[in-house]
DNA sequence: TGTTCGATGTCCT
DNA sequence: GGACATCGAACAC
């Protein structure tokens, strides 16, 4: 199995152009218990200084924004309640933007995931969610700050998206007039996006 | 040092 | 459709 990193440049781009160019792309993390990898089907993006609902909104600068503040194509974690999200580090130095992964669709180390997620009784519940599918590829804070195009965690070219949607993103209702924005992307009828 | 609150998931009705 | 578990970060003292 061989896999074309996206090279760094890739994510030289508008926050929103690189929230939809991200979707059909394989997120890939290679762990010692083995491969896991899926699609990125569904995506979300936060645009910094001016958007209320992201974390950097007003520049806010603080150790858990600060990797927002650099280099492009870097990996933003946090936890929210008992969960870990992760977003990929756009806008570049000194814009804290990001895109949100919010789902995949399993690929490779599918028994591996469903041995994480021993929840999941579907192979539609173990990457349909922010906080599901960085359980199933074992994603943590400890991934903060690494960058997307080396291994063991990175993103690679995948498969053909042939129509993509959009619409207003989940669960920021406390955003003011942002909650609005259409910024969510997702493919079109994919099973396995987060709702 | 204490309090508050989520870019969520799961279980229950 | 609603309750709640449970953690770290941010911020107020």
């Amino acid at each position: 199995m061989t896999h074309t990193i996206l090279p760094r440049a890739f994510y030289d781009q508008s926050t929103l152009d690189l929230a939809k160019a991200l979707l059909g792309k394989l997120l890939v993390h290679e762990t010692s218990e083995g491969i896991c990898s899926g699609y990125i089907v569904e995506t979300e993006a936060y645009r910094g200084p001016d958007d209320q609902a992201a974390h950097s909104y007003n520049n806010l600068r603080t150790k858990r924004t600060e990797v927002m503040f650099g280099e492009n194509g870097h990996c933003y974690a946090h936890v929210m309640h008992t969960h870990c999200l992760i977003n990929v580090v756009s806008g570049g130095v000194d814009r804290p933007e990001g895109v949100l992964i919010r789902a995949l669709e399993p690929v490779d180390g599918i028994d591996l995931m469903y041995k994480r997620r021993e929840k999941a009784k579907r192979e539609k519940d173990l990457t349909s969610g922010p906080g599901k599918l960085t359980k199933a590829l074992n994603i943590t804070k400890a991934d903060y700050g690494k960058s997307f195009f080396q291994p063991p965690l990175y993103i690679a070219e995948g498969k053909e998206v042939s129509q993509i949607s959009m619409g207003p993103r989940i669960g920021i209702d406390n955003s003011g007039e942002a909650k609005d924005y259409p910024w969510r992307f997702w493919e079109t009828g994919n099973p396995y996006v987060s709702r």
